[in-house]
DNA sequence: TCCTCAATTCGAGACGTTGCGTCTCGCCAA
DNA sequence: TTGGCGAGACGCAACGTCTCGAATTGAGGA
């Protein structure tokens, strides 16, 4: 079960042709589109075997996902600022940066769309992409709980469906980015303090 | 450009052949998936052509899109209520009980993944469905404004925004209803008076 | 130390299957 | 006479699997 058991014997498997099958899979979604995005395709851009691809990815998605990884930096801010809204504040600047990143958006939505098409990948998108960036934002909803800056009635699941409601609406629905009179909107909306002040 | 100068000439359209379709489609894609619908099954089920399928819609998403409008009673609560909670409320309940309706859920989110991939679709899944939710929504939100009723601040494009973002990202990446909960915190996020009170 | 063998990945591409969207046919209704 | 109807043949494109020989790596014997 562990490593130890498997001392990894035969042909290591080639960095190099997974980073050229990543960047491939990426720079084709964003010339063809992703419904004419095709494993042949993928392999063929990175100089790779149709089989080398199908080893290591079930899906074209899969390759899209991890690919996505690769070329935008994931991580969001998810540090102690001092105070509810600063920190809620870094974490939208965050959202919206990552956003506007060169194809970003179109992978978003390909992403989301396969995982409605694909039940196995639905799971591995989720747990994989989704629940990770929920779990950023709920953390700052715990911070501040604890704090004592939270706003009543606030919890952190329904501020993450909030949050990323509006995201994906506007990534799926409309063609609009995130601006800066949206991020204002959205933090007066979480910070406001009914029945006080 | 009037009906007047199409004065109708040969064989017409059959209604019962069109309801046979849009059933068939709808009741397909309940039980094989959406990935699973074909036009030629949709034809097959309908005791129908497939070239009879092609003459009408141009996708198999289209045929759902009519299918899901003819399934569930679309219409939407816009009636003046009083009040702006009481509109938000009517609108909210409604919106639950059509997502609630058998089938409808997956409906939506095959249809909503179809227009990331097809941008003619898009644009039809927009106009014909995404927009009119939109309108009803914020033809609430002119009135309060109407009525002095409306939380300052608040725009019938930032509240569509919110309250669509909720509704589909439940529906999209959560497998989750709205609940009288959700209705409820909802509503209390959208009719809080900030600096007021 | 060196050699051989098994294990595994690699690029390349052949293969059968499937569903697509178009086209054609004869029949039928307005 | 016009155009919708059911039925199905047709070529095309991409799928996912399979096979091939070459390359790489570790294990174990000489």
């Amino acid at each position: 079960m562990s490593s130890a058991t498997t001392p990894a014997r035969g042909r290591r498997r080639s960095e190099q042709t997974r980073l050229a099958i990543l960047t491939a899979a990426y720079e084709l979604t964003t010339e063809v589109g992703y419904p004419d995005l095709t494993i042949e395709g993928i392999a063929a851009r990175a100089g790779a075997g149709k089989q080398t691809v199908y080893r290591w990815w079930p899906t074209k998605a899969d390759v899209l996902l991890e690919a996505l990884a690769l070329k935008a930096d994931l991580k969001v801010s998810t540090a102690d600022q001092g105070s509810f809204e600063a920190e809620l504040d870094a974490f939208l600047q965050d959202s919206a940066a990552l956003m506007a990143f060169p194809g970003v958006a179109p992978v978003l939505r390909s992403l989301m769309a396969e995982a409605q098409r694909d039940a196995d990948f639905r799971r591995r998108f989720r747990d994989g992409f989704l629940l990770k960036r929920r779990a950023a934002l709920e953390t700052i909803v715990e911070r501040a709980a604890a704090r004592g800056d939270k706003p009543d009635r606030l919890t952190g699941a329904f501020a993450a469906d909030v949050v990323f409601g509006l995201i994906w609406y506007r990534i799926l629905a409309t063609e609009r980015l995130l601006d800066e009179d949206d991020i204002a909107a959205l933090e007066q909306l979480l910070t406001e303090h009914p029945g006080k002040e």
